[in-house]
DNA sequence: ATAAAAATGATATGTTGTATCATGCGCCCG
DNA sequence: CGGGCGCATGATACAACATATCATTTTTAT
């Protein structure tokens, strides 16, 4: 990602969170510009530490977290669950309709891609849901993969 | 469940132990059986509390979680990633195919079911991992649903 | 019987996350 | 301008989840 992807990005996430009432300040733009910038999901404390190393004076990990609460609310970060690991929304730049984020996570390089799943997929889950007597909710789902250039590299 | 059930099940699960060279002994046995007699999903904190006012005499977390991983192992117990609790394996008593398990999980009163996921959903997502650049491995599923009773108690 | 191997206990520590109260900082209104 | 209000951040404590390591007990095999 280069600079100008970068600041067009921030920028459309500053509106984001204008329209919300919400304000991205420079500590969270930090935050959110780390994430964006990284190879693979970051810890919490991950980035309490590349923030301290980029950023000069260091921020409290209590604060990363308030931050990190604040730019999923914002719909800006989701989290990881099966690794408690923290990457920037792919859809910041165009529309951003807070779709329910799915991800593939590379066992091995722990990159992670986030992409859609065709409605008529989540249709089929949610009649299997359906006939086992519940009602399907929103999922976010982490599947566990192995990308293509691990895949070439491990031949 | 009945002391029937759940005695079939034991024996069951410790030829499956044996199979392997393992041991189901008295202790992963009664971890197994609070397991299979909860409601919910129970983390390892909240079964050293179950264990410990059951058993009389009490086990340390840490074997608790030597257990659990020796009932993973065996396929007898699975995590949830999302909320790091765990539950027995439906599929104990029958053949255990030591398929991927999948999760319907009640927000409301959390309870878990698990359930298989047809082959023809699983392949159309291998789909479309493929074109996305990865290639599917085993995956967990954990799908955030609301069972019927919490449907029809909170109508 | 005894040595090897497996299971469990005890203790310490690492990782992830929340609660709470204090401080700073910008912004609005008189 | 400045006083006060509200949001953002800092600091500290602690809770919840999990692993590392070494000691002790139990089981198994010879």
């Amino acid at each position: 990602m280069n600079k100008q992807q970068l600041s067009r990005i921030t920028s459309k996430a500053k509106d984001i969170c204008a329209r919300s009432g919400g304000r991205l300040t420079e500590k969270r733009q930090r935050v959110l510009e780390i994430l964006l910038l990284s190879d693979t999901p970051l810890s919490a404390y991950e980035l309490t530490d590349v923030y301290g190393r980029a950023c000069a004076e260091s921020m409290p990990t209590m604060s990363v977290y308030r931050i990190l609460k604040f730019l999923e609310d914002e719909h800006l970060v989701h989290k990881l669950n099966s690794t408690n690991k923290y990457v920037a929304c792919a859809h910041i730049a165009r529309g951003h309709a807070h779709e329910i984020p799915q991800f593939l996570i590379c066992g091995k390089c722990q990159s992670a891609k986030e992409i859609a799943i065709p409605t008529s997929i989540v249709d089929d889950l949610g009649k299997l849901v359906g006939k086992a007597g519940y009602t399907l909710m929103n999922s976010q789902l982490e599947l566990q993969c192995l990308c293509d250039q691990c895949s070439v590299g491990a031949s």
